[in-house]
RNA sequence: GCCCGGGUGGCGGAAUUGGUAGACGCACGGGACUCAAAAUCCCGCGCUGGCAACAGCGUGCCGGUUCGAUUCCGGCCCCGGGCACCA
């Protein structure tokens, strides 16, 4: 008789289970190894989107998984709660930020609940509330203190028209989003804090981090991007003092045809001055946003300063150029160019006729003779995505005695390691670490240069002049300064009940937030109004909700949690949110709050959720709701489905489609339980039990203790749950095959099923505990614990091997274990699957064997 | 532009260390049950040829290494993520 799956009864009651018996509280005070189980925390945006769904199953999988395994797991949940969305919508619907945020929580902390995730919500931490920003803003007061937060101007987009500071994401093809005015570049004082200083630990301990994926280590490495190079002078002509440049190619030095600086380069505003086509320029550098994608992206254009400058080793006079190229934030903002041997460069100079000049040649090529002018351009035709032809110029360089040519694509990648130096004098001859290294050298007693080491990254700003984020505790006074809020007079509290006009920060014109007294004179002073950046919030989170009520930033049980054992997120937050998460950890610990040197020992990176092909995002207005999939199919189908779809680190493309085959999986593992308590109850076989087992009864609990093993791994070791889920269905497709009701079909159908819902109870666990109770009347799955492999069960005295010719799969045998190598090969050789392609005139050359798996037989 | 990933049937995906390509599921087709429909159950399902046995082709494209390549190497094309103020 076909039985309903009463799923919402099922996860309610399992639900209410878990709240009344305080399933998920976790403890400090246990005998078994704790396992900290953490999923990047929500934005509180509205509703629940399928990219939520998708990280906090797979972080709820890890955790019930390790929970059954017997480890004290902690897994709490909480609420990245500042941030932009805030404020727009704050604006849109006539509201305060602070009241959208709240009742945003509430209904997303309504829908987690209903996913049925194992978690500690005692531990619940909300950013936008006092008692979590008094503790960093104490971080911050300590760090100012120490000047590891510090004060210079920088760069960000204004919108001349609203008058406003906008987010890169606010500005759309050059142009603010509201206003649609060109947006300019401007200068304001901010605060920075020095995560430069930590570059060289945040490097070196990628090293240490074997639970981090390689390509998210790599990306990081990337971006901290520590390079060994040198800095190069070129004294000014006509004037005192030089130009200063970094270079990583010191050895193509005697290739530079001219020098270029940012827009924002002192020696640009000087050159500006009498100059009115220069100022005009810089202007239109200074146009559009502040974006390192949309700079580099950007026609390059630059204009001559008229200043020229003196080659240190060559002397040879080089004019000094402009160019939107140039970042002004890296290196020195100025470049030397060598057109022969950078694309940039070489684009450039062939814009605007400028000198090309190889110093680098094959080191094949370096007997040939090759006049310095025989570079030049060659237009090739290739493809772009829009499928219109294009043409691209590519450098080529002629060897006269062979005629051989050679392009760009092979002088940028290899040339460093390949080449040698051509055309420069004194150096011609020597490779890229000898030319490097003399080079470097002569500079340095020319006292015109010398090797250096850079960093990419750059210190991070923190400041934001935006309302709805925790306000910066610095006071402004005419006779101190600016001073840091002393301790005992934090949290500064930012206001909520605030009205937002679409125009500035509430709090910049709110004299009750502004006005204030000295802490250090007692004078009249007035409060910092910027906030910080939210991923200073985010920064720290994973410390608090391991002493989430401590009357301090964080507590002793820190380090009883700390590090997190597993951390589960978004690829997209591989490289930011992560290196400040590195950075904050390890000031935290050199203030003395914690020990440990990296927070998260083991990370998940999950792909992101896809709808027609680019991320679900508000925005972009491709979001899948999955409260509908939950009201229609419960919890446990939308888990099943979510983990099924796709590997946890693979981007997941959305359809509908499947959705039904998971409940429908879920239906007939209910009705196969159903069937067969029926009968009554029974216990399942034992591993020890002495019943002789039909042949069809050995191969099925062979294939259920295969399926423990494989699941303990693809959850353990792979996180590969889609296989996880594939091997369970696989083993419910080959239980319904058996049919006898005799006793000892009965208790191995019980042992599968009761294995069956331990297997699958990390990621349905709602429907598993029922099964449970069903199969076993008085006890809990809760206390049941991750079942035992029987390696009696698993024993096989028989084999098949796959038979190929020439790599050609052309049969197979199924043979004892025993069987030596000759046999198998006389076997394979009499097997007519192999003879009929014997034929005449053909040896067998070899056989090839590899034992339990494959023969290939290679006839020639 | 730079950095990091990805590309396998009609679709999502599997193949874990170079050794059976397409597990599992979806969709689809056929059948059973039903007055009928839904649900459920059974069978089929990469492409081409063939009644079939079977043969050939096939993992984005081009080339290489190997007895054997989705897997390793070289070159390309396309798609996605990040690029410091979205979070």
């Amino acid at each position: 008789m076909q039985q309903q799956y009463p799923f919402k009864e099922i996860e309610q009651n399992a639900q209410a289970f878990w709240e009344q018996n305080q399933t998920f509280a976790a403890s400090e005070k246990s005998e078994k190894p704790k396992y900290y189980c953490l999923s990047m925390f929500p934005y509180p945006s509205g509703r629940l989107h399928m990219g939520h769904v998708r990280n906090y199953t797979i972080g709820d999988v890890l955790s019930r998984f390790h929970h059954m395994k017997g480890f004290n797991v902690m897994q709490p949940m909480g609420w990245d709660a500042f941030g932009l969305p805030a404020e727009n919508a704050a604006i849109k619907n006539n509201t305060a930020p602070a009241k959208w945020t709240y009742e945003n929580i509430e209904h997303m902390k309504t829908q987690l609940k209903q996913l049925g995730l194992a978690v500690d919500w005692n531990r619940e931490i909300a950013t936008c509330k006092p008692e979590y920003y008094k503790w960093e803003q104490w971080l911050f007061t300590e760090l100012f203190k120490k000047g590891l937060i510090y004060k210079k101007t920088s760069t960000v987009n204004w919108d001349p028209v609203d008058g406003t500071v906008l987010a890169n994401e606010q500005v759309i093809d050059g142009r603010g989003w509201r206003s649609g005015a060109l947006v300019e570049k401007r200068d304001i004082p901010q605060y920075f804090m020095k995560i430069t200083a930590y570059a060289e630990e945040l490097l070196n301990d990628l090293d240490k981090l074997d639970g981090w994926p390689e390509q998210v280590k790599t990306m990081q490495r990337n971006w901290i991007g520590k390079s060994f190079g040198c800095e190069v002078e070129f004294p000014i002509v006509g004037q005192s003092g030089s130009l200063k440049v970094y270079t990583t190619r010191p050895d193509t030095l005697m290739g530079a045809t001219y020098v270029a600086v940012a827009a924002e380069h002192a020696l640009a505003t000087q050159a500006a001055q009498n100059n009115a086509a220069l100022t005009d320029f810089i202007a239109e550098c200074k146009r559009g946003s502040v974006a390192e994608a949309d700079v580099a992206t950007a026609e390059k254009k630059g204009m001559a300063t008229g200043l020229l400058v003196t080659h240190p080793l060559n002397g040879e006079q080089l004019p000094v150029w402009v160019a939107n190229y140039v970042l002004a934030s890296y290196g020195e903002g100025a470049v030397m160019a060598v057109p022969a041997h950078d694309e940039r460069d070489f684009e450039f100079a062939n814009k605007y006729g400028l000198k090309i000049k190889p110093a680098i040649i094959p080191e094949n090529w370096k007997e040939a003779k090759i006049e310095p002018d025989l570079i030049s351009a060659r237009s090739s035709e290739y493809k772009d995505k829009t499928k219109e032809i294009n043409h691209k110029i590519s450098p080529v360089l002629t060897n006269k005695d062979t005629n051989q040519t050679i392009s760009w694509d092979f002088w940028s990648e290899k040339l460093a390691q390949h080449g040698l130096c051509y055309n420069s004098g004194k150096y011609n001859g020597l490779d890229f670490e000898s030319a490097s290294n003399e080079i470097a050298s002569d500079l340095s007693t020319k006292n015109l240069g010398k090797k250096r080491t850079q960093y990419r990254l750059r210190d991070w700003g923190i400041s934001r002049q935006r309302y709805w984020g925790c306000p910066i505790p610095i006071v402004h006074c005419a006779n101190c300064g600016e001073v840091p809020v002393p301790a005992d007079q934090l949290p500064v509290i930012l206001p909520e009940n605030v009205v937002m006009d679409g125009v500035g920060s509430p709090i910049k014109k709110d004299p009750n937030f502004y006005e204030t007294t000295c802490p250090t004179c007692g004078g009249k002073a007035t409060r910092e109004t910027d906030t910080l950046d939210t991923f200073f919030e985010s920064s720290w989170y994973f410390a608090r909700y391991a002493s989430f009520d401590a009357d301090k930033m964080c507590d002793e049980r820190a380090n009883y949690w700390l590090p997190v054992d597993q951390y589960v997120g978004g690829i997209e937050h591989a490289i930011l949110h992560l290196l400040y998460a590195r950075f904050f950890n390890k000031l935290m610990r050199d203030v003395g709050l914690i020990k440990n040197d990296e927070p998260f020992t083991n990370l998940l990176t999950q792909g992101m959720v896809l709808k027609d092909g680019s991320k679900m995002s508000k925005s972009k207005g491709n979001t899948v709701d999955p409260q509908a999939l939950i009201d229609n199919y419960g919890a446990d189908t939308a888990r099943l489905f979510t983990m099924f779809a796709a590997p946890p680190e693979q981007s997941l493309e959305w359809a509908d489609s499947g959705v039904q085959g998971a409940h429908r999986f879920l239906r007939r593992l209910w009705q196969a339980v159903y069937d067969h308590v029926q009968l009554g109850e029974i216990a399942a076989y034992q591993a020890n039990d002495p019943q002789t087992l039909s042949a069809e009864l050995k191969v099925l609990r062979l294939q259920l203790h295969s399926t423990i093993e494989k699941v303990a791994d693809d959850y353990g070791r792979r996180h590969s749950f889609n296989t996880a889920i594939s091997s369970v269905m696989e083993m419910m497709n080959a239980l319904a095959k058996v049919e006898g009701t005799d006793e000892t079909t009965r208790q191995v159908r019980q042992e599968v099923l009761q294995n069956v819902a331990l297997l699958l109870s990390p990621i349905v666990p709602h429907i598993c505990q029922a099964l449970w109770a069903a199969l076993q009347p008085n006890s809990s799955i809760l206390d049941a614990g991750w079942p035992a492999v029987d390696e009696a069960a698993m024993v096989q005295n028989s084999v098949e091997y796959m038979i190929q010719v020439n790599g050609k799969l052309r049969g197979s045998m199924t043979v004892s274990k025993s069987e030596t190598n000759e046999t198998l090969e006389k076997m394979v050789l009499n097997d007519p699957c192999v003879q009929k392609f014997i034929v005449e005139n053909s040896t067998v050359r070899k056989i090839i064997l590899v034992p339990n798996k494959l023969i290939n037989v290679v006839v020639g």
